[in-house]
DNA sequence: TGGTAATTGTGTCAATTGACACAAAATTAA
DNA sequence: TTAATTTTGTGTCAATTGACACAATTACCA
């Protein structure tokens, strides 16, 4: 749990006894390499903080082409969110691309951490602010950058990312093609 | 403030005593076309909500040319968020497109009402979650929807930005360049 | 370990897109 | 109300991109 307790140390000060409380939500678990954590139809009741490997966060559209939503690296916490606050059915499905070990904080343990104490609370509270602004990082910088600064982004920040993951696959995380991140690939190898 | 409460309600039944105080803590506001709600080295010190009209989210990159972080419509609560909760200098702009009136919420009116009592702390952070869960569900929309089809959306849940928000703003805003709309739009009507 | 499946590199080609240019229309300001 | 400014429509053209195809390589499983 000691990734957890340093994720949850960057959002401020936590007694000893609140943070024993917060971990103790967190039950650990794994996933083999092609093991799915959520698919299509199932109701989505825990939130996951990704401590090794890589998960793969698509939907498949009605057209049969597959929709990359996101790669989640380590030391994120994810789960499907309106279907996690609003108890509904997904469509989407998230898959290890490796082998993965993650926490889970159940709904039911997430309520309960909310109504446990007044600091618990606020500090989820600030937990779920921060998630909210980074998110919104995320999305002006899809929109910022062009698809070969988002690859040489990753080259510089996340290179674990890209040797464990399929390039396919770092194409649409990206948005682009596979065929044209090798050309990215080329040029940056040329220069 | 009607709107502001209808907004609320959504997300839950709240005594009218605590709807009041919630209330108490939005200032109205107005802004003319063209004017700033936001500029390159503001502090920001607020979150706003959109009663009428039009917001231009935007930066300006090194290369000179301007970047449409978003297109804020009515009924939305916006503000530059790492900026709100991490007290930080913005580099970017936040303009009206056309008039706008809004409600401002100060941050130490924020900070208060996240103190005043539990009821509406915990009802703070369900709105927190859904206005979350709301950004990722436009995220992954703009995963996975081609510009053709958010352009149709637009045209179907929001025909009053089409009317009001010129069709350059509109192109960036959906990602794509002013001609490239055009030929949609040309398209669109001749079928 | 050998065979199968998945992934990767790479070329060609058609389609889409963005950049540029400029006249027409509309909006704004003096 | 007129002049100036902004926005819009539209054509051309070059560059980028995605789709397809397939051989080479790598990874996986029985």
């Amino acid at each position: 749990m000691q990734m957890l307790r340093d994720y949850f140390s960057q959002f401020g000060e936590l007694s000893e006894e609140n943070m024993q409380i917060l971990l103790s939500s967190c039950k650990r678990g794994s996933l083999a390499k092609g093991e799915e954590l959520v698919q299509a139809n199932d109701w989505v009741d825990s939130i996951y903080f990704v401590e090794e490997g890589f998960l793969h966060y698509y939907t498949d559209t009605e057209n049969g082409d597959r929709c990359t939503l996101k790669v989640v690296s380590p030391n994120y916490f994810w789960t499907m969110l309106d279907e996690f606050f609003n108890q509904k059915q997904t469509i989407d499905t998230c898959v290890a691309l490796t082998e993965v070990s993650f926490c889970e904080i159940k709904r039911q343990d997430y309520n309960a951490l909310k109504e446990s104490n007044k600091t618990i609370a606020s500090f989820i509270h600030s937990v779920t602010e921060q998630i909210l602004s980074l998110k919104v990082i995320e999305a002006n910088n899809k929109s910022k950058m062009t698809v070969e600064e988002r690859y040489i982004d990753l080259l510089e920040n996340n290179p674990q990312m890209i040797q464990e993951v399929p390039v396919g696959i770092i194409a649409s995380h990206i948005g682009t093609s596979r065929e044209t991140l090798h050309r990215i690939r080329k040029k940056l190898a040329a220069a």
